[in-house]
RNA sequence: GGCCCCAUCGUCUAGUGGUUAGGACGCAAGGUUCUCAUCCUUGCAACAGGGGUUCGAUUCCCCUUGGGGCUACCA
């Protein structure tokens, strides 16, 4: 859908002397969530903006939760948005092999051990510790027992049973403090954290660890991710210099929330980008809309394209709190986005929702540039569709209202309330002799002539000599468009042509 | 409960140790107009509270309050 533009990569290198790299890592546990989406958009302008990468990772570590066709959606939406990634993506899944090399080597330092305490025990422990007020953490004493401090990469044998163990690291003595780009010093107590569990055993990583490896492997330079994860990072830190190996540096962006400033689910509406797709939001739409949500470049313009926020973002101009999504935004900027298209683009977009309408179809033989209109099996070209589009253009919100807006073009014959035809107090007599006028009018007006111009310039003096114009046009807009809102009757007699023009009124006519 | 994060109109935000606290969405009124929409004009509307620091705080510090997040052998 987006522009194919080149963005340069791996020029510009961060503070660290090495080159920017960013990442998204969704886990293909449900659809591209919105949030999601936003943080990959600030991932993608960070690293566009930077020179640097963009790269994909699905983390699927949890097998039982994921599935392939949250995959494909995450996949398609991404695109579908234009957050284009660098390389390959990435499949933590098939990548058990390296996270096992680096368990084993927690496991051989003596930094991660393995420990057998059960569900139950750990379970009453923290049940303890609640009722004291304490932290609800575990610091195991397993890991001064020499006798399970064994470096095999299969779980030994418990002494205490047959209990299959996990694999937990050591927590350090020290607190983690570090520096995130967005929020400062941020700092976290070690008592509070415990000797985590790192792995479910020699092969199979959790999520922190497997965060830790692949980003260490794929040369992240900056972790950019919801503060959600705030807390995820001194354990992140943890593992990192348990394995002595450099940190990137964090930014940690406010989530956005529901109007009642809770987690954005289900129950307030659409969270799944492929539903704002489907409802007609333009991808530069809902770009525009996320990005302003939580940053601003300060200035007064707000439409932007994909690539001209690439121009502006900087990580410093993020927000500290959570933004509240607001749809009536995101309605606005749909609009905006819908105006800016060229009408050729437009109503190439349109023609989806104009076939699920059952509004037309598209002809077999031709290639793709001749349409039907269903009710009526007439043949139509993409040029005359587009003259349809073209008057809804700054009435539309959404992709999807073109079937509702414009279905009067592809009716033969209109439904309306005889009632409607008539403008303010006019009798029945005058409106006939309005619609009588019309119809004689107009016959008498060469199909050439049937263009916006002409027909306002035939039209408007014979209005103009009612007194009132509504007298005559209301009642014009009315027969040929059957609806109270449309757009103007010039504009949707030129579209109609003098025929199917003349028919309507015509029935008016009769109606009457 | 514990730990962490956050706090300017209803919402998204700009902003500064001294401003009539600016813009956008939405809402209201008006203009354009045959209707709707677009467009234009105007209006309504905010520095959470309390202490400091200071000649002066919306801005800096502390506390309170409020909101959010995390607290899994999920990610």
């Amino acid at each position: 859908m987006s522009k194919n533009i080149h963005y340069p990569e791996n020029n510009i290198k961060n503070r660290n002397n090495q080159p920017v790299i960013v990442r998204i890592a969704p886990s293909p546990t449900g659809t591209l969530h919105i949030g999601t989406a936003r943080t990959a958009l600030f991932n993608f302008l960070f690293a566009k903006h930077n020179e640097g990468r963009f790269y994909l990772r699905i983390e699927d570590t949890d097998i039982e939760r994921s599935k392939p066709e949250f995959e494909k959606d995450i996949i398609e939406n991404l695109r579908w948005l234009g957050l284009k990634w660098s390389g390959r993506i990435l499949r933590q899944s098939q990548r058990r092999k390296v996270y096992a090399k680096y368990i084993k080597k927690l496991l051989d330092s003596g930094r991660a051990f393995w420990c057998y305490h059960t569900k139950e025990e750990l379970e009453e422990e923290k049940q303890g510790q609640a009722g004291r007020g304490e932290a609800q953490v575990h610091f195991c004493e397993h890991k001064h027992d020499s006798r399970r401090g064994q470096t095999s990469a299969n779980s030994p044998r418990s002494v205490l049973g047959a209990a299959k163990g996990v694999i937990r690291l050591k927590c350090p003595a020290n607190n983690i403090k570090f520096h995130d780009l967005i929020r400062g010093e941020i700092e976290f107590q070690t008592s509070q954290i415990g000797d985590f569990v790192i792995a479910k055993d020699a092969q199979n990583p959790l999520y922190n660890l497997a965060v830790v490896i692949d980003d260490y492997e794929t040369k992240v330079s900056h972790v950019i991710r919801g503060d959600d994860h705030i807390s995820n990072t001194p354990k992140q830190i943890i593992i990192l210099e348990s394995l002595a190996l450099a940190r990137p540096q964090y930014a940690h962006i406010p989530l956005t929330l529901a109007p009642d400033k809770t987690k954005l689910s289900k129950r307030h509406g659409a969270t799944a980008i492929q539903e704002y797709k489907e409802i007609g939001y333009l991808p530069e739409a809902l770009i525009n809309f996320m990005s302003f949500l939580g940053w601003n470049p300060g200035g007064e313009k707000e439409i932007f394209t994909l690539e001209e926020l690439v121009g502006e973002f900087t990580i410093e101009q993020m927000q500290r709190s959570a933004a509240i999504f607001n749809i009536e935004k995101l309605d606005w900027f749909n609009g905006c986005h819908i105006r800016q298209l060229s009408l050729r683009e437009l109503t190439k977009r349109c023609i989806p929702y104009l076939e699920n309408a059952k509004l037309i179809q598209k002809e077999k033989n031709e290639k793709c540039k001749k349409f039907k209109i269903l009710s009526t099996n007439e043949s139509i070209s993409l040029s005359w569709l587009e003259k349809v589009v073209r008057l809804e253009q700054e009435r539309m919100k959404k992709l999807s209202e073109i079937g509702e807006l414009t279905g009067f073009f592809f009716r033969d014959e209109l439904t309306y309330e005889l009632e409607l035809l008539r403008w303010k107090d006019m009798t029945k007599q005058e409106l006939k002799s309005s619609i009588d006028k019309l119809y004689n009018i107009l016959s008498n007006v060469n199909s050439r002539d049937f263009v916006t111009d002409k027909l306002s310039a035939i039209l408007m003096p014979e209005a103009e000599k009612m007194k009132d114009r509504g007298r005559l046009l209301w009642p014009l807009r009315v027969s040929i468009t059957g609806l109270k809102a449309s757009p103007g009757p010039f504009e949707v007699l030129s579209v109609l042509g003098k025929e199917r023009a003349l028919k309507r009124i015509k029935d008016a006519q009769m109606r009457l």
